[in-house]
DNA sequence: CGTTATTTGATACTGGATATCATTGACCTT
DNA sequence: AAGGTCAATGATATCCAGTATCAAATAACG
């Protein structure tokens, strides 16, 4: 039991992409009483349509027409209803991506900044099991990986 | 993994115990080049005093003749040499603590914040070989682990 | 000692992020 | 379709951790 279960990664919609990622996005939001704004709907829009780890302030500058604040807001919701997970460089620099389900781990490139997540690797359990060694009941962890991808392997 | 072995410089001093530590990282200081200075001393063994993780402004409070510049400056020092390591809370705080030898991880409990260092878990491997799996080549990696400790555990 | 380069510390500044609050507008009710 | 309500917006002020500045102090070395 060391194999984590298969993830959907959301990918295999029909659909035009990134404005159906959008309404889903916003379908969830709905779901839980938020309201579906025109702002907010900029945001999650830019937000899909980035290919990498971004900054609050990069996703700023790709929004002029919309406040710093609603920016801001907008993240946090989405970060609350676990639509966008948060990624913490070595330099301590906090990045945000769309994340897929489910708790996982981020495996970074120090060169291009793209990102992978880590699969095949159930450290949960091995933490679990490290963290009762050592008498604490384990309730949660953060992990970040760093290296460079295969794109920007030097040799 | 983490072997913590006391450091003994072979003379036993009479002196409190948190003296000995003070003149050994001023030690490794002076070796490296830094004077030897009265503030400096001040921060260190402010930080040798603390018994759990800490914030810089913890430790500015707890130096009030000291500038806070003086204390981030040191504390910067003490992680660059190795001496302090950094802790990341579960809400992103930034703590700092005396570092044993090595690379390890800490357990954070997250009531009374005391930490211990995570033992007997080689991640590092198993972290490898899965960001290998993806094709990346793993660099460094950051991981706390959050949970209670035995003495704030609820049943 | 005296010289010199490091260190200090009061202060100003930075940059990311949040609080404020009057205004706008989404959505429910009718 | 209209109105009322309250969430959402956004310009702005503010906060806060951490850093830069730079004249004055001082550790180290000859």
């Amino acid at each position: 039991m060391v194999i984590t279960t298969p993830r959907h990664t959301g990918h295999e919609h029909p659909r035009p992409r990134s404005a159906a990622v959008v309404d889903d996005i916003v379908a969830q939001l709905t779901d839980r009483g938020y309201r579906d704004t025109e702002p907010r709907r900029l945001v999650i829009s830019a937000v899909a349509a980035q290919g990498r780890p971004f900054t609050a302030e990069e996703l700023c500058a790709s929004l002029p027409c919309v406040g710093r604040a609603t920016v801001y807001r907008g993240l946090r919701l989405l970060v609350e209803t676990d639509q966008v997970c948060r990624v913490l460089l070595e330099d301590r620099e906090l990045r945000y991506q769309l994340s897929h389900q489910g708790h996982h781990h981020h495996l970074l490139c120090a060169v291009c900044g793209a990102s992978a997540d880590l699969e095949g690797c159930d450290v949960e359990e091995m933490l679990r099991d490290a963290a009762a060694a050592a008498g604490f009941r384990m309730s949660g962890h953060w992990l970040e990986v760093y290296g460079r991808c295969s794109d920007c392997a030097e040799d």
